[in-house]
DNA sequence: CGTTGTGAAATGATTCACAGCT
DNA sequence: AGCTGTGAATCATTTCACAACG
C-alpha cells in the first residue's frame, strides 16, 4: 500500500469530529458538503479541513465537496471503524457501569463484550444486558471474543495492576478513566479521559475570561 | 499584575497532569522534585516541564529543583483550584449520575451543588447526597451558590438548548458530556468530553500498531 | 556540582494562495 | 464558476544548549 504520509496528532482528533459532524448532516439530509460548510460546522478553517482529509486521498469532487455518504465510509475505514471492535469494561462502580450501560456505542462500532470487578459483592449484579463477572473471566473473554479494547474504570490506586492484566488477557489498548498515568509495554496505546483534568481546564479559561481576555 | 506572556494550550493541560503528579508524590513522602524527574513520570522532556512552568513564574531552586509542596499550591493557584467551584450537573442519566457520585471531586477544588433534569419520573430521585430538581430551579441554584460551571450530560438532541440555559442561568463555563458541538457566545468556555471520540481516537492507534509501526 | 530559566534552533501544524480538475 | 489538493509561507510548540544561580 502506498504509504500514507505522516500525519498530524491532532488531524486524527478531528477525523472522529468531522465523522460526528456528517452523521449529523447526513441525517438532516445533507448529501454533499464542502471544506468550507464543513469548516464552519466544527470551527476550523477550510483549507485544515481539505489537509486533514487529503493526508489519506483523494476523497473530493472538485467544484462539488465531498459526498456526505462517501465521505462517512472512508473516515469509518481510516479510524478502523468500518469494521466492529469488541470492548471490555473493567471496574463496575459508577464510571463503569454508566460506560456499559451508554447504549449509543453499538452504532458507532464498539460492541461490550463483558464488564468485570475484582468485588465478589459486586459479582453477579446486571448492569445493561451484562452480568458483572470475576477478573478471573476477563482472559477467557478476551481470547474468544477477539476483544481488543479495554476501559479501565477502577480506582486510581488499582489502575495500573489492571491495565497489566488487560494486557496479558490480549487487550491492544487502554481508555483510562482513573487518573493516574499508566505505564505499559511500547504498541499498546492508551488514550486518557480524567473529569478532574476536564474541569481544572475549563476552571483556568474561566479565569482567564474573568481577567477580561476573550477566547474563541 | 505582570501580564504573563501567551500560553501554548498544550501546556494547560500539562499543568493539570503535572498537579496529579506531584499530589501522587507528595502522598508517596517526596519533598522536592527536579523537571527530569517530573518529566520522566509524565513522558516529557526536562526542558519541556521548566518551559511550562516558566510561562508563570520562576518556582524552582538551582542546583535542588522544585518543593514539592511549593509547586502543588502554585499550580493550583494558576490553575484556579486553590478556592472551591460550584459546579451543577444537568441530565440525571447514567453519566449525570456517575459524575455525580464521583466522589473524589471536592478534593479537587470542585462542588457539586445540584442535579437537574426535566423529566418529571426522574426528579426527587436520589443521587449520592443530591435529590434530583427540575430545570426551573436551575436559574435559583446558579445564582444563590455562585455556580461557575455546568455539566453537561443531557442526550445530545437537547444539549444545545441546555446549554443556553445554563448561560441563561449564569454559568460561565461548560463541560460537555453530549456528543454534539455547541455554539455559545464567545466568554463561554467549553471542554468536550465525548466517549465515541475517545474510543475512535484508540481505534485508529491501534490499527497503527497491528500496521507494523511503533507508537510511544 | 546540579539544576533552573531562557534565548536560539529545530520541528510541527496551520494557513495562504493558486494550479488544475469538473 | 466552484471547489479540491497541495506546495510555500507563516505561525506555534518543542527541544537544544548554556549562562546564571544556589
Amino acid at each position: 500500500m502506498a504509504g500514507r504520509g505522516k500525519i498530524p496528532r491532532p488531524t486524527v482528533k478531528r477525523l472522529s469530529l468531522y465523522l460526528r459532524e456528517l452523521e449529523n448532516q447526513s441525517t438532516a439530509g445533507q448529501t454533499t458538503i464542502n471544506s468550507r460548510q464543513l469548516g464552519d460546522a466544527l470551527d476550523l478553517t477550510d483549507a485544515q479541513v481539505r489537509k486533514d482529509l487529503a493526508y489519506f486521498g483523494q476523497f473530493g469532487h472538485p467544484g462539488i465537496g465531498y459526498q456526505v455518504l462517501d465521505l462517512i465510509a472512508e473516515l469509518r475505514r481510516i479510524l478502523g471503524t468500518d469494521h466492529p471492535w469488541h470492548a471490555v469494561v473493567v471496574g463496575a462502580g459508577n464510571i463503569g457501569r454508566a460506560v456499559t450501560r451508554y447504549g449509543r456505542l453499538g452504532g458507532k462500532g464498539f460492541e461490550i463484550a463483558g464488564i468485570f470487578d475484582s468485588d465478589p459483592e459486586i459479582i453477579g449484579e446486571a448492569v445493561d444486558r451484562h452480568r458483572v463477572r470475576p477478573m478471573e473471566d476477563l482472559a477467557g473473554v478476551v481470547g474468544e471474543q477477539d476483544v481488543k479494547i479495554g476501559l479501565l474504570a477502577v480506582p486510581a490506586e488499582d489502575a495500573q495492576l489492571v491495565a497489566e492484566a488487560l494486557v496479558a488477557a490480549g487487550v491492544r489498548g487502554i481508555l483510562n478513566f482513573a487518573p493516574r498515568r499508566l505505564v505499559l509495554k511500547p504498541g499498546v496505546p492508551i488514550v486518557s479521559v480524567d473529569l478532574t483534568v476536564s474541569l481544572e481546564q475549563l476552571a483556568f479559561a474561566i479565569s482567564l475570561t474573568e481577567d477580561g481576555a476573550i477566547d474563541g
